[in-house]
RNA sequence: GACCCUUUCAUCUAGUGGCCAAGGAUAUUGCGUUUUCAUCGCAAAAACAAAGGUUCAAAUCCUUUAGGGGUCGCCA
């Protein structure tokens, strides 16, 4: 059985990064009918929000993903983790180091002048002497001092670390708490993760966690570390670039779908292919296809998916979603005319709200240049005479085809061209010379809303 | 500075020694459809980071260089 998890610190928002690892090992688990498990980590308590928590949950939520079991939270397992240090300290495999901050700082900086990797130089490992007088001990773990820490990275395959890169490094902090990679190795192994996918910012804790299962006699599990998401000029991505939370992506009006499509895409493929469902994603996917390269994030795509989804969803379902973003046509009886003749011109739910009120709302105000263009010659008379024929049209007029054989006994009858009507009776309708098509406009609006729209736009425009 | 990872069109990517004078998608440009805009259809332009090797044959293997990212915390 495969088991993975996601184990975000809870500081703030859900990162799109953090979703699509998160996404990554959850589809992972689904796929092999594993678990998904949800583990939040708030070792630093200071650092920690219980709104960040809620965030995190809201977001998972939205997308759809959900989790097995409760979540876990690191504060509350304090006990298990001290339980652990003082085996390992019994055990002569961690020790205490007197060694203080300012002690530490400066050999850092000696270690870096002369050209090396910074690191704890072990001093206190084998110290059987007196300690030094008010200080309080942090606990360092021993690690191996020769040879190689070697695993294999599913994604980006076999990972050698010399064992001289990888020092004792602290497991408690002189007030005794834990610290990250000793809780990290100790959760994953007690929660019985098999596949850990993560951003590969943690490759290099990965050496350290490895000492921690082999300190403790735990199985390692599989490790895939994904290549972290640059904005497009190639740079990490930060707040600056624009929504990287993922709740702004509903606000935006994407929808759930089409971020998971474009997320699942940013370093995985499956051939050719660009659309997947989620059944889809969770039959195909395998971390083994994750590029091993970084990418670079791109909203082109994500608004083309965006408008996909949308243009594919039924129309009822779209109408429950567009309640949240101020338009309520959930029991219009002509809720199939609306979207259908808007769907294709909103690429994000906002959009196609705007492109929905232009339609339902009688226009405010017409835009100059539209009007300048179609109120010419004898603009007004025509349409005058096109209120006329629809007004005393005796056929029923329903649908947008009813509308449309009106137009075009008009056209003819009158021997002039569509755009001749066309033109100033979109302005009329709509004030802007852009949008939905005149049949569904007329259909949705009815015979009497037409006219009215009409005469007002004969009042307040001047033929030029 | 040291160590690790990485490098195919503007962007996401296919590609694991011959099916590749490199395929798909988005974006861009043009044409067509449309009363308008959009959708849609068709087409164009567009890449193997560089240099050396290995080989009958290299985007694919090796070496070096260059670019990008990450790590070096009593943060996670």
């Amino acid at each position: 059985m495969i088991t993975t998890r996601f184990a975000p610190s809870p500081t703030g928002y859900l990162h799109i990064g953090g979703l699509r690892t998160a996404l990554f090992s959850w589809l992972w688990a689904k796929k092999n009918k594993g678990k998904f498990l949800l583990r939040i980590e708030d070792t630093d308590l200071s650092r920690n929000s219980d709104e960040a928590v809620e965030a995190i949950l809201e977001a998972f939520n939205w997308v759809g993903m959900s989790y097995d079991g409760e979540a876990i939270f690191q504060s509350k397992r304090f006990d298990i983790y001290k339980k652990y240090i003082q085996q390992l300290l019994k055990e002569d495999k961690a020790y205490r180091c007197y060694m203080s901050r300012e002690e530490l700082d400066t050999l850092r900086a000696e270690q870096m002048a002369r050209g090396e990797r910074a690191r704890y130089d072990g001093r206190y490992r084998d110290f059987k002497g007196t300690p030094p007088e008010g200080v309080n001990p942090v606990i360092r773990i021993k690690a191996p001092k020769d040879g190689y820490i070697r695993f294999n990275d599913g994604i980006k395959g076999e990972i050698t670390i010399a064992s001289s890169e990888v020092d004792d490094f602290i497991i408690a902090r002189s007030d005794g708490t834990p610290t990250y990679n000793f809780v990290v190795a100790i959760d994953d192994a007690l929660m019985g993760l098999t596949d850990i996918i993560r951003g590969d910012d943690h490759l290099y804790n990965t050496p350290k966690q490895i000492v921690v299962y082999r300190a403790l006699g735990f199985k390692i599990p599989n490790f895939y570390h994904v290549a972290m998401i640059n904005n497009e000029q190639g740079k990490k991505l930060s707040k600056r670039d624009g929504a990287t939370d993922v709740m702004e992506y509903k606000k935006m009006g994407y929808l759930p779908e089409a971020l998971l499509n474009f997320l699942v895409r940013l370093g995985w493929s499956h051939g050719d292919q660009e659309i997947f469902s989620i059944d889809e994603l969770i039959e195909l996917f395998d971390p083994k296809d994750i590029n091993k390269s970084s990418s670079n994030y791109n909203l082109d795509k994500l608004l083309w998916l965006n408008s996909h989804y949308i243009k594919n969803m039924p129309n009822s379902k779209l109408a429950t979603l567009l309640k949240e973003y101020g338009v309520d046509i959930e029991n219009n009886s002509k809720l199939d005319l609306i979207l259908n003749a808007t769907k294709e011109r909103g690429k994000t739910l906002v959009e196609l709200v705007n492109q929905i009120n232009l339609i339902l709302k009688a226009p405010e105000e017409y835009d100059k240049k539209a009007s300048k263009r179609a109120f010419r010659g004898e603009a007004k008379e025509i349409l005058k005479r096109f209120i006329i024929l629809l007004k005393s049209w005796d056929k029923p007029l329903d649908t947008p085809a009813d509308y449309h054989r009106v137009l075009k006994k008009f056209v003819s009858d009158n021997n002039i061209g569509f755009g001749k009507i066309g033109q100033p009776l979109r302005v009329s309708l709509l004030g802007s010379m852009t949008g939905s098509g005149l049949d569904e406009i007329m259909a949705i609006l009815g015979v009497d809303e037409v006219a009215k729209r009409v005469n007002r736009a004969l009042i307040s425009l001047k033929v030029n």
